[in-house]
DNA sequence: TATACTAATGACTAATCGGTCATTTGTCAA
DNA sequence: TTGACAAATGACCGATTAGTCATTAGTATA
């Protein structure tokens, strides 16, 4: 789907310039030089532009980092090279960040919300699993204070890309950064972040996911999805909402099937959400 | 101005619900129980309400803040009194910080844009205010750093009072991000926010290059700079901007000459400016 | 060349927007 | 009761919006 590709390239440049409510159809379809009709070829609405867009950019910010999280670095410049990650992509993708981790107004759409905080849950779970490798048992009650830090860091430093062009030393900021990482995790003694509290924030729309809704994403996945592993997976697992068969871990290594694919990852969520694994 | 209040109070609420763009004057009215005309008999135009509001809500929390940097409260203390009374305000005031921490469209609309960066300046300069008197010449070179991460930690463990209404212990999270505060002060060695960062973010990004000032830069630069590539790539560049000649393309491999060595990279990033390559 | 089919168009609609202004309502003193 | 003045109204305006659909253009097959 080239047109897809265009259509969310050039909206993205217009939403980072005047924001996602004040950028009118009209105004992308010109900027790509096809016809409004042709907009909504590709996409039913604008809502629905908004959310594939969500899943393209930030799938691969959270991805991105993930992987450098999961790689086989040694401990001494793994701190750094994650920084290094994080802001390269915010140097080479300011225009996305601006709209994804500044315009809150997305998160007036309720779909957005849930989604936005997913992939912020997907982030606090690589850098759990980083600290957890770093300092194994030397981090006992501090952990999630440790990452809201990062966080932090990453939220302030971030804006020097966002709202400039300066030219930065990339290696001096990580390295500054792992610093400062370190120091806290070695030092802090008074936790505040609790497990509980992370688990709060992570489903702040105590919402139930309905076995309905489920269904009917499911169905809308399963459509156009063509034979394949992950293909099969969504199926068992579609026949297992409806009628409950299989054990607690067999269903967790299909969701896990599903997770591998960026492009079910939502989904793989949601039915975790579900089964309450 | 009672009506101005009531009208403000409400149309905070909706923009913390909707954003700024997704809600109409027709709404706010209708929340107010008043009639459209009666709306722009308080403000001339929607803007006006957007900039008013700004002032208002942002001018208080900027001023609490200040206030207790500049109390006589003991240094023991007063760390984390900064950090209570800065979430204690995100708890009671959690739609204004919606609004005006998160939606950044507001940013698009220049005049703004500008009033909040003043208001983030302010607050920096409470911060540095509050560093210099806690540890006087003990931060050298951090200072600044030091400063990004405490508003790293705002901006981190705010979200806590903003997307949730979890009950929260402020003492302890005080406690807390004072501790994560002075370690950080006491220990970080790797600096990476300078002064001159500093004001350049606080200045406005549009702001035109004098070519006076650009000749005084390039000065400096020249000063102590021995034969070399560099050094003949400068002077070069000196004297095309004091007498135009060569083409783009001879310019921007003069510029890229520069980009290569980190000491350089700034002021070939302000002739590219300059030069608008 | 004729046919069949998809991709693309842009005039069109109904709704909503920010903003205006002739009119009505409410409140005084005379 | 009247007249004068300000406060408040909401029908109305032109502009703009998201979204539709009859029509056309382009392309592949027969």
């Amino acid at each position: 789907m080239l047109k897809k590709q265009l259509i969310m390239e050039k909206a993205l440049e217009l939403f980072s310039e005047q924001g996602f409510e004040a950028t009118s159809v009209q105004q992308i379809t010109e900027r790509c030089g096809i016809s409004k009709g042709a907009f909504y070829l590709s996409f039913k609405t604008k809502d629905e532009l908004i959310i594939s867009m969500v899943e393209n950019y930030l799938q691969r910010f959270v991805t991105d980092v993930d992987q450098v999280v999961k790689s086989s670095l040694s401990k001494d410049i793994k701190l750094v090279e994650f920084y290094k990650s994080i802001f390269q992509a915010f140097k080479n993708h300011a225009a996305p960040a601006r709209v994804f981790f500044n315009e809150k107004v997305l998160l007036s759409k309720k779909e957005l919300f849930q989604k936005i905080i997913a992939y912020d849950v997907e982030m606090s779970k690589s850098i759990i699993y980083m600290l957890e490798q770093l300092y194994q048992d030397e981090l006992h009650e501090t952990k999630y204070d440790v990452m809201y830090c990062i966080k932090g860091f990453m939220k302030s430093y971030s804006e020097l890309f966002i709202f400039s062009d300066i030219p930065l030393d990339l290696d001096q900021l990580a390295r500054s950064l792992a610093e400062k990482t370190e120091i806290i995790a070695r030092h802090t003694t008074i936790p505040f972040i609790t497990e509980e509290l992370v688990q709060l924030t992570a489903k702040p729309c105590n919402e139930e996911v309905s076995q309905e809704s489920l269904l009917e994403l499911i169905g809308q996945h399963l459509d156009g999805l063509e034979e394949s592993i992950e293909r099969e997976s969504l199926e068992l697992l579609k026949v297992q909402i409806e009628n409950t068969t299989y054990s607690k871990p067999i269903l967790k290594g299909l969701i896990e099937n599903l997770r591998l694919q960026p492009d079910h990852r939502w989904v793989a969520y949601v039915i975790a959400k579900y089964f309450n694994i």
